[in-house]
Formats: structure tokens, sequence, C-alpha cells
DNA sequence: TGCTAATATAGCAATATGGCTATATGATTA
DNA sequence: TAATCATATAGCCATATTGCTATATTAGCA
């Protein structure tokens, strides 16, 4: 997961509204109409945060009958955690900064 | 560390360049003029990333002479991760729901 | 087939965000 | 004290976000 990725990951979980979607899914799954009244908001705003979270696959969503089960993806949130610990290597950045006589080297 | 306040943290993770930034810091302290070459966006542009950084508690600053040295929370991003791995309870919400009858109990 | 329920999409308005330039502030040095 | 360097703040503009209502789509049922 690159920097990019991750970014728009937390963006995704960056908004109160959807990350206590993903607190509730992580108890159990859930479709759109529950979340309506949990949050008092229009079924359409549910929705498109759904659609989000889905762009950003931290959520899977299973049609049955009339209603769409929406589920947490586990891997995902998990790979967001491991990322975080194990942000990438910046030395190249470090490395063009020396070349180009900008690093500061205070004391 | 409730919702609102990962969420604002989040929200603060979910740009490139604050990310970036986060992940430079997590190699070594930087003051904001060497940050200014390697996004190649303007000093203030950089400055204000790192007083909303600063506002979420996921950076320090320490000046030193002219220059401040800004350096990464790192108590703080581990307390993000742990947030996200233990997502707080939402069986109030549920039970609400339930009262409600407003629960989907398909098949 | 026609009606209803659940969900998604389109389009709008208010607000937030992230870039910029100009300028203020703080510290060092001549 | 005046000039300079590093950083912060203010204000502007273009775009993104998040809510809404209206409407389309999809599935189930009389």
């Amino acid at each position: 997961m690159d920097l990019i990725q991750l970014s728009a990951a937390f963006k995704a979980l960056g908004d109160p509204t959807r990350l206590k979607i993903i607190a509730l899914l992580n108890q159990r799954d859930c479709c759109v109409c529950e979340l309506v009244p949990i949050f008092g908001i229009s079924q359409p705003s549910i929705s498109r945060h759904m659609s989000r979270l889905k762009t950003e696959n931290l959520i899977k969503e299973t049609r049955k009958g009339q209603w769409v089960i929406y589920s947490l993806n586990r891997i995902t949130l998990e790979q967001i955690g491991i990322s975080l610990s194990q942000l990438p290597d910046c030395t190249l950045d470090f490395e063009k900064l020396k070349e180009a006589n900008l690093q500061i080297t205070c004391e």
C-alpha cells in the first residue's frame, strides 16, 4: 500500500460518520436502512458514505433480496494498520536534499 | 481516543502531502525549509500542513535558533494504530435499533 | 402486471480544503 | 539598529466534501 492509496484510505476514515459506520460493521453486518435511523441523516447520504468506503475497499457488499448487506473488509483495515507502523523509506528524498545542498545541519 | 478525535486524526493523515511529511519525520526531524524543496510547494503551504499536524498532536516542534525543528509524535501515531484495532463498542446503538423495531433480520 | 421497499444516482447549496501571494513575526547577524 | 533568514498568518480562488431533495433502479409480493 503506497502513500497515495494510504492517504486515500485515511481520508475515507477521516469522517466521523464513516468511521462510526466502520465501528458498527466491526460488530455486525448492516444494511443501509439500519444505518439511517442510527445516524439520523438521509438514506442517500448513508448510501454515498457506503459507496466511498467501498471505493477504498474498506467494506464489501452482498445483496440479500431487497437488502444490500454491508460487511467490514477486515483485511484492508489490517493492512492500513500495518502500513501506518511501516511507513515507506524516504532516504532518496533526503539524499536529493543533500545533493542540492539544502539539508539543514544545525549545531 | 474517541471516534471524533480519531476521525480528525485520520483526516489529518488523509492528505498525500501530510502523510509523506509523517513518513519523512519518521526517518528524521525536519524543519519547514527542508520540506519545501522536497514537495515543491510554497513555504506557507508546508507551514499550514505542519500546523494541521500539530493540532492533531501528530508532531511536536522545538525552536532551534531561527529554525523550528519538527519531530514525529510517535505516541499519538501508536495510539491511532491501537484505536483502529480496538474500535469502540456500539452495542447501545444496536439496542436502540432493536427497541425501535428497525433491526433487520433477514432469513 | 402494478405496488411497495430498499438502495443508488443526479443535481444543488453551504462549507471545508489546499494551493497561491502578500505580509507579519521571531531570531540571528552585520 | 538595520538587514536577513525562517516561519506563521491573512486573504483569495478553485475544487472537494457532505448534507439535502428528487428521481432512477432493483427486488419482492399481491
